[in-house]
RNA sequence: GGCGCGUUCGUCUAGCGGCCUAAGACGCCACCCUUUCAAGGUGGAGAUCACGGGUUCGAAUCCCGUACGCGUCACCA
């Protein structure tokens, strides 16, 4: 169904670790969710922890969204262009909300040092106190204009979010439906830190109003921080957005997705030979199905017939070996020219090779319907460039027919894939050798290999001379 | 541990009270094609719909409990 306004958007936080796959999905919802209903996508960078700070960190966030193909709609001017939200960049506003919260009563400073709080959470868990919350030491202990001149005076302090008691929160998850919390399990949130930057929640929710995201698309770990948020919205007078909380990917043995039991990092996939538009389509059918049952199809034809309604709650296994059968089906619905640009800029880029063109359109047919990543490439057709070193098959008891072969050939003016093919199958039959054992030499003589693309197409690839010359080497090779 | 969310073939999913003696895809197995490897074609194995109670003439589908899994409980996001 199509709302009439929509805005989304995503907020990855530059902690110096690539991209995760599992922010590729949520972009990707985010992506087409905002496009279906003609909105806006929006990147917001979430900066707010300096110790977890990495320079430069975002550049490459915003180089995998590009990679993907999923472009961000909005932001800052910077100079004729725009640049994606940064919250370092908005500290004065959050701290003129955290304050405004204060004198409304909705939150309050506290003063109390880390340790102490170290130990009182200590002290609760012994008591069994669950679950462990901040006592309100401050709260009780300073009036509110005490406080105020503490903080002005520059005593370290922190803005706490006064949490009522005893009051149920509820919700609409777009995806699965009324969740409800009860206040009192929830501690006082710090919203303003003491280095008078913002935590995520009171960045999350001033950003997410100022911006008018009206949908907040995040993974399902966010549920239990959902009604923190609620609360700030309420304290505000803010509208609330519609929450919908995306399943998390997962780990084979259903833990969360993560970097120790698979490649988490969307870089990996590109630098392993997947095709951007084969993720993303693996990735959508995570947790969703086409209405039609449909297993393959472009990111045009998903946001088409995207329905939030049709995600399941469940956390899915992501399966590697599937991408790589999608993948393959990508490779063989490109034409030969496509397919030819994308193996030589992913040596390009990858590998810093600089693949012969003419060459690669050349083998490109003969290998389309026998890769499934543009990394395979090489093991098929690694022989085109390099001679080989070793033979995967012992040649030495086969010398007589190898010689046999040179003779024969030698006398092919005709260099042609069928040519080639009907001489070589005239003189296996003449020797008597099952067609099957006589190529098998012959293709290991000239590859190197056992497994290659079509022998005969190969050879009239690499050229008269070179095969020739190519099995006098392995009538040489000993060993 | 508290709280929250979830549970259909090994995996991804279809299913939204009768069409389900549960469908498709990946993977697996067999056969066909075949000069290796693929691709393609045909067929097959594989889920008592987590378990136990209800509701109903009738439940994979609705309700409740149990088990299990996952998530979350920071001056991290």
């Amino acid at each position: 169904m199509a709302e009439p306004y929509v805005r989304t958007r995503i907020a990855p936080s530059p902690t110096g670790e690539e991209m995760h796959i599992g922010n590729l999905y949520t972009a990707l919802i985010n992506f087409v969710w905002a496009r279906k209903n003609q909105g806006k996508f929006i990147v917001r960078i979430e900066d707010t922890d300096r110790t977890r700070y990495v320079q430069g960190s975002e550049q490459r966030l915003l180089q995998n969204l590009k990679d993907y193909g999923l472009d961000y709609d909005e932001g800052p001017d910077i100079g004729g262009d725009y640049g994606p939200y940064t919250q370092s960049e908005r500290l004065d506003l959050y701290k003129k909300y955290a304050l405004q919260l204060v004198e409304q009563g909705s939150a309050y400073f506290c003063f109390c040092s880390q340790q102490r709080l170290a130990e009182l959470r200590q002290q609760q868990r012994k008591q069994k106190i669950i679950p462990p919350k901040y006592d309100r030491y401050c709260l009780r202990q300073y009036s509110k204009e005490q406080a105020l001149s503490l903080y002005q005076q520059g005593k370290p302090a922190v803005v706490r979010l006064k949490i009522p008691q005893n009051q149920s929160i509820e919700f609409i998850d777009e995806i699965r439906g009324k969740i409800s919390f009860d206040s009192s399990l929830i501690d006082d949130q710090v919203l303003l830190k003491s280095d008078g930057f913002p935590t995520y929640h009171l960045a999350v929710v001033v950003d997410d109003h100022l911006m008018k995201i009206n949908y907040v698309i995040r993974a399902e770990e966010w549920i239990s921080s959902t009604p923190k948020q609620i609360l700030l919205y309420k304290a505000f007078g803010w509208q609330l957005p519609k929450f919908v909380h995306l399943p998390v990917l997962r780990n084979p043995d259903r833990s969360k997705l993560s970097k120790r039991k698979n490649p988490v990092w969307v870089s990996w996939y590109l630098k392993e030979g997947f095709l951007p538009e084969a993720v993303l389509n693996y990735l959508a059918l995570m947790g969703f199905s086409h209405p039609e049952g449909k297993e393959i199809f472009s990111l045009q034809e998903l946001i088409k017939v995207f329905d939030i309604a049709r995600i399941n709650p469940v956390g899915p296994v992501f399966d590697l070996v599937k991408l790589e059968w999608l993948n393959g089906e990508y490779i063989r619905a490109m034409t030969d020219p496509e397919l030819k640009e994308k193996i030589i800029q992913y040596y390009n880029r990858f590998f810093n090779k600089q693949l012969d063109k003419d060459l690669v359109a050349k083998t490109v047919p003969l290998i389309k319907e026998r890769i499934k990543k543009l990394s395979d490439y090489w093991f098929y057709c690694r022989f085109f460039w390099e001679r080989p070193i070793s033979y995967q098959l012992n040649l030495q008891p086969h010398q007589e027919l190898l010689a046999r072969i040179i003779e024969v050939l030698s006398t092919l003016s005709n260099w042609t894939a069928d040519e080639i093919g009907s001489l070589m199958v005239n003189l296996a039959k003449k020797q008597g050798i099952v067609t099957g054992k006589f190529f098998m030499v012959l293709r290991v003589a000239i590859t190197g290999q056992k497994i290659t693309p079509p022998l005969n197409e190969s050879m009239e690839i690499l050229g008269k001379q070179e095969c020739l010359e190519r099995l006098q080497l392995a009538l040489k090779h000993k060993g």
